[in-house]
DNA sequence: AAGGCGGTCAACCGCCGGGAT
DNA sequence: CATCCCGGCGGTTGACCGCCT
């Protein structure tokens, strides 16, 4: 049984809003400020619901808020973002100031997603369709899953094959957008962005970043993953989260957002926890990670 | 000129988490 | 501890607009 409607919604208007409506509504929050919206309709006389009024109130009349066309920077942003966080367009807007959930998500339904497609980019996995086609065949004709590994098997017998690059999915996306810069540069440039362009939090309500809410289930999903060495993609998409904070938190220098701080310890620990971090170092370690990663751009055909 | 069609985006819906009681 | 209520979130809808035939 879901929730019981937040208002009467016989006596309520509904559709889009008028320009008066717009102005009592920001008459009203100009004075009394944006708490408890279930009253802000009846003080505001307004005939709306509360939460149309924090709709209406947070996607468009906010103050601060950019109406303008997304530029080039945030569309790079967030692509790298969705590769990392999925669709949780309220932790990706939070780095895009002045940029709400509902516009990025828009933004990404209608062009970005399509842009990815058009460059051959799976907008879901971030992954090079043909890669995901490839991975497809080969699960189907793969032989039953072997015996226990031995202690002394590598780790990266447990993570995709060299052709299905890892935290290099970020410079995929990134690059099918952007004229990319050299690989390792650029990765670690728009990684560590996502610390540096956090919103400045104009009002004294600082939301405060909670990346680590996202992170048990991601790590819940990791851990089936790992344990099911045939169930590659998710565990992948794990690994790219992983390894790219890893380079955030090595190109940051320590110090920096707190709410981005918080977020690479966060994934540093689910690391130590599922014992991903011993993963990807001896993946870092592995010479052939690195070869497949650069012919992976050049099977693109966006050259770098 | 008009109807069809697809793209865009504001707004709504229902679920969830967390604080208050 | 259970229940209620609120704010927040992601998914979806539908009105509007421009382009094409």
């Amino acid at each position: 049984m879901g929730r019981p409607p937040c208002c009467d919604k016989a006596n309520v208007k509904k559709g889009p809003w008028t320009p008066e409506e717009d102005a009592k509504l920001l008459a009203y929050t100009s004075t009394h400020g944006t708490g408890n919206w279930t009253n802000v309709p009846q003080r505001a006389g307004l005939k709306r619901c509360g939460k149309s009024c924090r709709l209406r109130y947070t996607n468009y009349l906010r103050p601060n808020l950019k109406h303008e066309n997304f530029t080039q920077e945030e569309e790079d942003l967030i692509v790298t973002l969705h590769a990392m966080l999925g669709s949780r367009w309220s932790l990706i807007a939070n780095q895009l100031p002045g940029r709400t959930d509902n516009d990025v998500k828009n933004y990404w339904n209608t062009k970005l997603s399509k842009k990815l497609r058009q460059r051959g980019i799976d907008p879901i996995t971030h992954r090079p369709i043909a890669d995901l086609m490839n991975s497809i065949g080969a699960l189907a004709i793969r032989p039953p899953p072997q015996p226990a590994p031995s202690p002394h098997a590598s780790a990266s017998s447990y993570l995709p094959a060299t052709s299905l690059p890892l935290v290099h999915d970020v410079k995929y996306h990134a690059s099918g957008i952007l004229q990319p810069p050299p690989p390792h540069q650029h990765q670690q440039a728009v990684i560590a962005r996502v610390g540096r362009d956090a919103p400045a939090s104009p009002d004294h309500g600082q939301q405060e970043l909670k990346w680590s809410d996202f992170l048990a289930d991601d790590a819940a999903v990791v851990a089936a993953a790992a344990s099911e060495a045939q169930q590659q993609v998710s565990g992948h998409y794990y690994h790219d989260v992983a390894a790219a904070a890893k380079v955030a938190a090595s190109s940051s220098g320590g110090g920096g957002d707190d709410g981005a701080a918080a977020f690479i310890d966060a994934i540093l620990d689910c690391d130590k926890e599922t014992g991903v971090d011993q993963l990807i170092a001896e993946l870092l370690a592995d010479p052939a990670y690195y070869a497949g990663s650069s012919s992976s751009s050049l099977e693109m055909g966006w050259g770098c």
